[in-house]
RNA sequence: UGGGGCGUAGCCAAGUGGUAAGGCAAGGGACUUUGACUCCCUCAUCCGCUGGUUCGAGUCCAGCCGUCCCAGCCA
């Protein structure tokens, strides 16, 4: 034994979660999948629009695929006429194929299924393990039973030719909603109440978005899940936490049924991001009540929100991929999301200069009649990203809080006395201000260093002073910019004995006009995230931009530029 | 108090009996034509608590505490 402690330390484990664990014993020699590929599905509910915590779980479920040389399956769970509705199936597409998973040709739609599904049933029946029940709504809850006291049903020892017969009829459409329903015969007794002889079917006279009404009954979730997952030969139905309870009810019908494959369901827990909150239901109020501005609006957690306030596939599949896969209960801190835009915007993004809150500054020892172009990079870290001509001239707007008459402690931009670089500009020294009735500050002087073209003084004197952005008086364009703070002013609006809408944070949403920014980004070919100068990154908006209506959705703020 | 989970740093999260990975946040420093980025350094004598087994326990056992989910003819 002894000698077995030696480990070589040179190689770090490669981190893997408790998934992997389990797939990897599975395809294991000897394991219940040994030699398999690794199949997987995403199966959503065409009933809204997906939110970042899908992405989790398509990140998971592509991901698992991918890994074990498998694929993965897009599946419309739709076997709730009630609540669905094609609408959402294409805007479900669209946001999947938005972030880059791709499912080939395997688009199913579980409603498919739904003549094997009663097959299925109907062989439960014959082998007495499925029964049509007659309880109302009302007396179905009165004999659910309680904790140890277990559920009665009258109907339980019905022949299984008469539920046979009583179960074509439910399809045929002879009975109300409600009037009956199928169900599992397994254990009224168990403490799980989801075994106590679960409803496998329930009569529905609705039209399906697919199915037309060629159904009037329809499979339970429960039910129909694990026989999509079979005939579609999914070895691993991966779903989240709350589904662990129904595990054994999933497996007793991959058991019990005549089905071509044994799939294994494993569940994680759901993705929760502080001061937001990410379940459909409250989603759907926020829209409803008018607190934003529709299931896109840039503060919601969804694909298309997300997608309009500036964030790119690359960045949300980056967080999913790296907030890990547990089942504890997690809370992520929206500060993370942000750290994983930041990064890749920062590699992908153009500057740009613009300024929120315009401040005049006259440069007095520069000609009145002159302007000229300066070269600016677009991209510090991606030199591949070119550089664009910026105009220049005696008169540039420069940001409020990059003046200061009587400077705070350690503030590094423009005071009186105070030498800046303009940004690949000149370097401007700050010779006084001037101020209106009430003692606002209108303008702000300085001299400039014709010496310091591009920014670089000609004597290479040591720069005290900070670099700030500007733009061009003359040139500008005016611009709407739109400034997000989180949802809620609750980490965790969502808590426990907490109404979420208490906690709407209603100053979520700041609207600045009059901004100005360079008056390249007027052009039909303005790119869609930039960093404006030691502002942050934005998103022109593509929603509410219109010709000579320029909007801006702040995506992230640059950290710390603006601390004091 | 029925059943099923989960508790490792401020937030995620590895760890599967051999002496606590990594990321985010935070703090310090270097660099810088973005107070950004980048780069260095620091950040759990300890794994919900208490016992037990063991040469050795975050890992195994027992009890306790906390917390989440289920009890729809929703998914």
């Amino acid at each position: 034994m002894a000698e077995e402690r030696k480990i070589p330390e040179t190689e770090t484990p490669e981190s893997r979660n408790f998934i992997q664990t389990f797939i990897e014993e599975d395809i294991a020699p000897g394991g219940q999948y040994a030699g398999m590929t690794v199949h997987t599905r995403f199966p959503p509910e065409p009933n809204g629009y997906l939110h970042i915590g899908h992405c989790k779980a398509l990140t998971i479920d592509f991901g698992m695929a991918e890994k074990y040389g498998g694929l993965c399956n897009l599946r419309m769970d739709d076997t709730n006429p009630t609540k669905e509705d094609e609408e959402y199936v294409d805007a479900i597409k669209e946001d999947i194929h938005w972030l880059g998973f791709d499912w080939g040709d395997r688009f199913y739609y579980g409603s498919d299924y739904f003549e094997e599904d009663y097959r299925q049933a109907q062989g439960l029946i014959k082998k007495g393990l499925a029964y049509v029940c007659e309880l109302s709504p009302d007396d179905f809850r009165k004999y659910r039973g309680e904790i140890g006291v277990p559920a009665r049903s009258p109907w339980r020892d019905r022949p299984a030719q008469e539920s046979l017969d009583l179960f074509e009829r439910m399809r045929g459409g002879e009975f109300e909603n409600g009037r009956m329903t199928l169900r599992a015969k397994i254990d009224l007794a168990s403490g799980n109440f989801n075994m106590r002889d679960p409803v496998i079917y329930r009569i529905n006279h609705m039209h399906h978005h697919r199915q037309g009404d060629k159904w009037c009954i329809y499979p339970m979730y429960d039910f129909a899940h694990p026989i999509q997952d079979a005939l579609e030969g999914i070895t691993h139905s991966l779903c989240s936490l709350e589904f662990e309870a129904h595990r054994p009810l999933y497996n007793w019908v991959v058991e019990h049924c005549d089905l071509p494959a044994k799939p294994r369901q494993i569940e994680f827990a759901r993705l929760g991001i502080d001061h937001t909150v990410m379940s459909k239901r409250k989603l759907r109020t926020l829209v409803e009540e008018g607190v934003v501005s529709g299931w896109d609006d840039p503060r919601m957690p969804t694909l298309c929100g997300l997608r309009r306030r500036g964030y790119t596939p690359r960045a949300v599949r980056s967080f999913c991929e790296r907030i890990g896969v547990a089942k504890a209960a997690s809370v992520v801190e929206y500060g993370f999301l942000e750290h994983c835009l930041r990064e890749d915007l920062n590699e992908t993004a153009r500057r740009t200069m613009a300024v929120l809150r315009p401040l005049k500054l006259t440069v007095t020892n520069y000609p009145e009649d002159k302007q000229e172009s300066l070269t600016v990079e677009n991209n510090p870290v991606d030199p591949e990203a070119g550089t664009r001509e910026v105009p220049f001239s005696r008169t540039v707007y420069i940001e409020a809080d990059d003046f200061m008459e009587t400077p705070a402690p350690k503030y590094k931009r423009l005071y009186p006395g105070n030498e800046v670089r303009l940004k690949g500009a000149y370097l401007v020294t700050c010779t006084g201000c001037v101020l209106d009735a009430e003692g606002n500050v209108t303008e702000v002087l300085c001299e400039y260093d014709p010496d310091s073209r591009g920014g670089d003084p000609a004597d290479g004197r040591k720069v005290k002073g900070a670099t700030i952005h500007w733009v061009d008086a003359a040139t500008a364009v005016d611009a709407e910019v739109r400034l997000y703070d989180n949802l809620f002013t609750d980490a965790d609006p969502d808590g426990a004995d907490k109404n979420f809408m208490d906690y709407v944070n209603p100053a979520s949403l700041e609207i600045l006009r009059g901004c100005k920014v360079e008056a390249e980004l007027s052009g039909a070919a303005a790119p869609a995230n930039f960093q404006f100068m030691r502002l942050g990154y934005f998103c022109l908006d593509n929603k509410d931009s219109a010709p000579g209506r320029l909007v801006f959705n702040r995506s992230v703020s640059l950290k710390d530029s603006f601390k004091k």
